[in-house]
DNA sequence: CAGTTGTTTCAGTCGAGACTGAAACAACTG
DNA sequence: CAGTTGTTTCAGTCTCGACTGAAACAACTG
């Protein structure tokens, strides 16, 4: 089923994933690349070092992002009793983490964008670009609070 | 009124800015206090030249950041008649365009993300993790569609 | 214990691209 | 025309950090 064939395309699937990753969010290539084969990869848990072959990188590369991606709650280290090899599986909610974490940083931005009003005192067209710009942050951040997604 | 002293409290400002910029979204420092500045500057039109000196960048930087700036739309270019110098002044909408983009680009995503489902084939263990995915980037884009910004 | 298998660390390479200085260019003025 | 002021181009530098290979390490087996 999963046979050789296949292979090629997951393989130019996964690709594309990571080069979302990268154009997106700048990541690592590897970090994208990682992501996308632990998106679709049969059985769900993998290996560092599967992983290593499949997508042509170092270990020591797999090592580092592993320990990035396990940091940020991507990727949730997997250890079977009676086997030396550690494996990973991307969380379940890893993407809903991903966007979650941006729109938390939008809220961030307003912050910023409260302390420019201050500065700017109360000169009406200078506020109004950073507030203009305020508005756009918190109208997503809003209705994303608004609307909490089906789980 | 916008004395010296304030100058450098603006100038601490537009660094946070940039600071977000870079972290957030990965652009280049320069790229990110160019928008801060124009964010918060006194008159909003700004020219090349100025900002060059305002935060210590060089002016061929300035050239090429400026022309990306106005290429996604994020900077409209000013030209004033009888004077030589081009003014740049950040579009209203800036950051309601970024944002919006960046939704639109979950929109690309969920393309990729339904033909990794495609690939998976009925494999239900397999296609959970993206189906996950899917969902979580559709929500976003979705309650945005049906909320939009009170203009 | 030696042997096997997997992981981590570390020093170093390598490429990308942000940034700059100087020179060329353009658009005006008197 | 020469002079002034602003802009753009271009070649080159320089930093950052992603990535790797090799060696050290760890956890097991017989």
């Amino acid at each position: 089923m999963s046979s050789e064939d296949n292979q090629d395309e997951v393989l130019r699937w996964v690709e594309r994933v990571a080069t979302f990753c990268v154009e997106e969010w700048a990541l690592p290539p590897i970090t994208g690349r990682i992501l996308g084969l632990l998106m679709i990869c049969d059985p769900p848990e993998c290996s560092a070092g599967r992983i290593a072959e499949t997508i042509r990188a170092s270990r020591a590369s797999l090592t580092s992002n592993m320990r990035f991606l396990a940091a940020i709650g991507l990727v949730r280290k997997v250890r079977v009793p009676g086997d030396r090899t550690t494996y990973y599986r991307i969380e379940d909610d890893a993407w809903h983490k991903v966007i979650q974490r941006k729109l938390d940083s939008l809220g961030a931005f307003g912050d910023i964008a409260d302390e420019g009003l201050k500065l700017a005192g109360g000169n009406r067209a200078r506020t109004e670009r950073i507030r203009a710009a305020r508005q756009s942050l918190t109208w997503l951040r809003d209705i994303a609070a608004r609307n909490p997604p089906n789980t």
